[in-house]
DNA sequence: CGAACTTTTGACAAGCATCAACACGTGTGG
DNA sequence: CCACACGTGTTGATGCTTGTCAAAAGTTCG
């Protein structure tokens, strides 16, 4: 572990041990594996779409997301990446890109090779069991922005992902009080809500006007949490919010999974 | 191994052996856990949004479908499940449910306990591995489906859906020539492509006279698939297509993932 | 054979998209 | 330091895609 290294994991390392408390062990696998890290800017590439991809990338500072072209050049973003986030966690299992990523904020990344990653899970249960949580989490939040954007109307998938926002960006030290940075420009969000730009601001005129949020320049203020809850058909368990830590590997998981219940309809 | 247990497993050990050969003491080890297997009709919910759940669900036979509900009682379909596929893998590792699962036609589930899956999983790296990989992939489907209801207009849409189901039916032996049974009934093709019933029913109506499709009952016969993947915008790559089967564990995972090369724009 | 579900069609309404123009903030180069 | 270009946000006018409501025909199953 180099000096110039250290503590560049800290936030991933973080998030990882949110899924369950890793040993000394794992951590010390975790903080020697060989990576290389990179500032970027924003608007190029991360990862691109039909590419083949060979490693995984960690935020370590800065935001990203991720987004599928469709066939007449319209963009959908499919993810919000925070600091610790990994960006392509798949991509440790599989070869070739499904979607593109970029930088919404300039920042640093860390890369680490797909096989790296592979040899650090299946040596270390611990590790296998918080990259597949992560990658579970991932996949429930994508439900919800699925059901957002097929099943809700403009003004309430809106206000749908600006609770989502808050809810995330706190726990990274992202927001201050009831504000924070928005994550995105009006377009981006339009990309995320399958909406048009010109929509997106007429709706957050209209959330302004009803006293729900107020803006400036890119600054999110929340004036009625409950109300833009209740507008936004929010509910934060999609989220999965973490459990305490314990100090045993698995004990996170017995946590979250404490057995010997069968729901009504199949144990009827 | 009793009897009446033998080979029901058959059709989820070929999918976990699709992302990757199993040794004879995995194999050994998934005939040795204990399951209870259930005849479902159609109706009543297996896992039910909000709810704890304590068992992962794998389908014998049949065809199961997993769905969100919003705020004002409108459905998403977020996931199909054929023969083989597990319904709720995310459950080896969440306690609670974000979404809902029902049978689409009657058929059998076998119900592994939750804890019984991860000590599989965390015992047996290759399985580990293709229970990964099974999400990793069930995430990837899930970007193509929010892409489609948010970025793509009704006809593409639906296009896109009936191409799916065609590439995901026939390895599961569930088509015949042009044609397969429609997995889904309009209204329920409706909550999956984030449009009403009614606007279904015409975007098939236009695709039938314009000769891409036709209908009898409720059979689907494709008329020109290639016309038919051009109007779905439609692409098989996100479906991530299985590589063929080697012989020890990882090597179908080295050949899904061969290292050595970056990205252009990560590496310049 | 009848009840319940599914598919189909029509008439009409509404939400959101499109096109166009302008205001605002920021960074850059003359 | 100002002028200018560029990205972003804002607003108006208009129209199309899709939703809503309603009713009837076809299909499935007890």
């Amino acid at each position: 572990m180099s000096p110039i290294h250290e503590g560049l994991f800290a936030p991933a390392l973080r998030k990882l041990e949110k899924w369950g408390p890793l040993s000394e062990k794992d951590c010390a696998a975790i903080q020697a594996i060989s990576f290389t890290t990179k500032h970027i800017g924003v608007g190029p590439y991360i990862v691109r779409q039909h590419d083949p991809v060979e490693s995984v990338c960690i935020i370590i500072s800065g935001l990203a997301f991720s987004s599928k072209t469709v066939g007449d050049g319209d963009r959908q973003i499919v993810a919000l990446h925070l600091p610790g986030d990994f960006l392509n966690l798949e991509h440790a299992m599989l070869p070739t890109a499904d979607y593109s990523i970029q930088m919404q904020t300039a920042g640093t990344v860390a890369l680490v090779s797909a096989s790296t990653l592979r040899e650090l899970a299946f040596g270390h249960a611990a590790i296998a069991n918080a990259m597949w949580l992560d990658t579970i989490v991932d996949g429930s939040i994508l439900r919800e922005w699925t059901a957002n954007v097929g099943r809700r109307d403009a003004r309430t998938r809106i206000a749908h992902l600006l609770c989502e926002f808050a809810v995330r960006l706190h726990p990274a030290g992202l927001t201050a009080g009831n504000s924070f940075e928005m994550p995105m420009t009006q377009e981006q969000l339009a990309d995320a809500a399958g909406l048009t730009p010109v929509h997106v601001n007429r709706t957050m005129r209209d959330l302004r006007q009803d006293g729900l949020i107020s803006t400036h320049r890119r600054t999110i203020t929340i004036h009625d949490w409950q109300g833009l809850t209740t507008e936004g058909d929010f509910d934060a368990a999609y989220l999965h919010p973490i459990a305490p830590q314990g100090s045993s590997c698995f004990q996170a998981v017995g946590y979250m999974h404490s057995p010997e219940r069968l729901p009504a309809v199949v144990t009827a």
